[in-house]
DNA sequence: TTGCAGCGGGAATGCGCTTTCCCACATACG
DNA sequence: CGTATGTGGGAAAGCGCATTCCCGCTGCAA
């Protein structure tokens, strides 16, 4: 990659180097018009395309916005990454893209690499978690993170702060109330679903699993119901998948409908899917609720309740924009937790 | 974005700037042991994180790829998304993302941000167009294009050559051989519907969607039977969705069952729901089919027919990944191509 | 002992740009 | 007419690093 020099320019243009640099880079200087006008023709003529590594160098500022994901192809993933990328785009940024499959080692290998690279700012998205396991990737990811924030680096986090960091400056944590939505999710429930509970979630020590079990728990507490049983598998479709033979056997001996809740859409989805060739039907046999809204519940049958999150906007907020309105969720009842006629009657 | 220099940590460890560069970023000629280990320290003290802007201005290689697509929150491009994401990962390089709506005027600014940043290559998704209102746009696409080609990039293509490319130097186009499977899906789909196709296909002028449409009206023909009759929309979902009202009238009105092939699973996604509210039920009162095998259609129901495509295999070879094979697809038919019993008793 | 190759480290240059500082000139005022 | 005040352009100093060239040293053969 060469390409014609901003001295180039400013030799074919008759003009000094600063002269060059202030017609075409923009500065608070503006030279006359007629030089302004020649430098602009030299510049047209050679194909000058300045060179954003050496304008980042020179003023130590990058113009980039890394976005750490743990899948760019999972749907509630691309639906921030949308929201990160309209945002960079506003601000005049790019989107520089890492996806990680959620391994700490991997995303503080990122964030060495946006260090490296000078982003302006990090957003990191995904779930953290407290798990033993993860425990020492934890401690180096957020060690890099902070030593980021403390050469002046911006982080965005969604969710839940990063587990470990020493410090809270160059954090913004954009806030997603899963307590609260899954309290209101359980109340909703509560007030047409007469039968058993049953909770679909993450491994244990994942924040978001956690909080949103929590909230549920406590919605169905406040409206007098028994807590909730709780099956734990992985935290995406496949770990939905895996835990229906269990969940449509316990469909089968129960004689009342059960309630599940997943604590996601894609796991939702996993358990709807896994429940089909068991014979179990939605919402005949049983009644299931996911949680996101992600865009793919949009032509899914049965019309999954879930809780709306507005995933573009928590993209917007985490990449720092100011105009995006702090998140607010919304329960949504479709026809997955709808009581079919034939029962009520 | 401040951090400590390569120079502070030279200083440190008592050697000059050149050894310390050796030791910590790769070089032919290694110091002795000892004095790389102490730069090593320095470096690990200060929490030294090399500058990859100055490296990329000192060596004039960025370590970037820059990657084009519509929409990344869309299946068909997060899928190649993650592909081109893997190996870049793989060459150690790290992605650069823009979302353009596929605005020709988009791509080509997203081209000259890449060039400015002087990404080593750029990939470029989601299918060019000949439409009349997109010719001024290709055309400075294209300029663009080749210059960067020109200054040494490397293009990697989706689909179709650029529109208007005045060489072939630099640019990579990764194969998508969308007229044979959409002429063997055609032949499939023959081989058991007896009735009437219709096809509903983008805009005219884009290639994909020209090529699928030309496919399989030569694969119909081959197999005997009268061209299918073709209704334009929109390239996506919405298009597909707009089409069902008109679709819907079509099919109550024949007495034979129509079979219908989407250009796209958006598009067959679409349709469907928009034929939904219609009461017009898949596959009982028509047939469909899509093209792409999109993620999206593990859930689908029912499970759409269409042509598998290795997306993720087609972002890696555009990102220039060596050991990925080339693109070959397959045609998957599933329940919503297939002749219900009661029909067919 | 001298000469030479070979090795390892350092000084210095340049990658392409921004920005500060300086200077020449023109205008205004006393 | 001389000095203060701006105005606009140029020279040059970096930004952080890779790399070329150079130099002093060691070890070996002559």
């Amino acid at each position: 990659m060469a390409a014609s020099t901003l001295s180039e320019v400013a030799r074919l243009a008759g003009v000094s180097l600063a002269t060059a640099s202030r017609v075409l880079n923009g500065s608070s200087r503006k030279p006359a018009e007629d030089i302004a006008e020649r430098v602009r023709e030299a510049a047209d003529k050679l194909g000058y395309v300045p060179n954003a590594q050496a304008q980042a160098l020179a003023k130590s500022s990058s113009g980039l916005i890394g976005l750490i994901v743990h899948d760019i192809a999972d749907p509630y993933f691309s639906a921030i990454a949308r929201g990160v990328q309209e945002a960079a785009r506003q601000q005049n940024r790019m989107v520089l893209l890492a996806s990680t499959s959620g391994a700490a080692q991997d995303e503080k290998e990122a964030v060495a690499a946006f260090a490296a690279r000078r982003a302006d700012s990090i957003v990191i998205a995904g779930s953290r978690s407290v798990r033993a396991e993860d425990k020492q990737g934890n401690i180096e990811l957020a060690a890099e993170l902070d030593r980021y924030c403390r050469n002046g680096g911006h982080v965005g986090v969604v969710g839940h702060p990063v587990v470990g960091a020493s410090t809270t400056e160059g954090y913004h944590v954009v806030e997603v109330p899963n307590e609260e939505l899954a309290a209101d999710l359980a109340a909703e429930l509560a007030a047409t679903h007469e039968g058993e509970f049953l909770i679909v979630a993450g491994p244990e020590g994942l924040y978001t699993s956690d909080d949103r079990v929590r909230g549920f728990q406590r919605g169905l507490a406040d409206a007098g119901r028994p807590a909730a049983g709780i099956i734990r598998t992985g935290f995406n479709r496949a770990g939905g998948y895996d835990a229906g033979p269990a969940l449509a056997e316990r469909i089968k001996a129960s004689k009342e409908r059960l309630c599940i809740f997943a604590v996601n859409d894609v796991m939702a989805i996993g358990v709807t899917a896994a429940l089909r060739p068991e014979g179990v039907w939605i919402p005949r046999d049983a009644t299931i609720a996911g949680f996101d809204d992600i865009e793919t519940l949009r032509d899914f049958r049965p019309a999954l309740s879930t809780v709306h999150l507005p995933l573009e906007d928590i993209g917007r907020l985490a990449a720092g924009d100011p105009d995006t309105a702090p998140v607010s969720g919304a329960v949504k009842l479709r026809r997955s937790t709808e009581t079919p006629v034939e029962v009520q009657a």
